[in-house]
DNA sequence: GCCAACGTTGGC
DNA sequence: GCCAACGTTGGC
């Protein structure tokens, strides 16, 4: 059974166009520092759940793109690299903290902002959407998935 | 820049 | 285990 999901990332560090120009349109999605969205990660995503691109901390907060999971779990390096902002000196290579994802483009979409998910009564329950949400991978109802999907049309 | 909401840290 | 302080997220 395959399960959706909504992944932000923030436009000035990959944009939905950075990664639609990456090879095989797939990045690495590196700096996830939340144990929650880690264990998503870790324990829930399988290669070709379905993944919402959504872009965060910019002019236009929304979804801009379907994606899926292309890779399982496997240690973010940056966690490790002193000179990233990722860094994480508590993390032991030999127990690693962190996880990524790689996650590949399927298509660019027109962005179904926040203000469009928020007036759709059939998304009123959908995580991102919740008061104080602020986990970078939250789980999509598949009713969500098919009515986002439907809204992009 | 503001600020509400949340997660993490660390003293006790 | 509690909880205050602090740092971060992210929309506005």
């Amino acid at each position: 059974m395959k399960n959706y999901w909504l992944m932000k990332s923030e436009p000035s560090e990959v944009s939905v166009d950075d990664a639609l120009a990456a090879p095989q349109a797939t990045v690495a999605w590196t700096g996830v520092r939340n144990y929650q969205a880690r264990n998503f990660m870790r324990d829930a995503m399988r290669v070709g759940d379905g993944v919402l691109f959504y872009h965060s901390s910019c002019a236009a907060p929304g979804v801009v793109g379907i994606a899926q999971v292309a890779s399982g779990a496997y240690t973010d390096p940056t966690q490790f690299d002193a000179q990233s902002p990722y860094f994480d000196a508590a993390s032991q290579p030999e127990a690693p903290r962190w996880l990524l994802v790689e996650v590949q483009v399927l298509r660019k979409t027109r962005n179904l902002s926040l203000a469009d998910l928020r007036a759709d009564a059939a998304l009123q329950d959908l995580l991102v959407l919740k008061k104080g949400s602020r986990l970078s991978i939250t789980p999509v109802e598949p009713q969500h998935w098919q009515r986002i999907l439907q809204l992009l049309e």
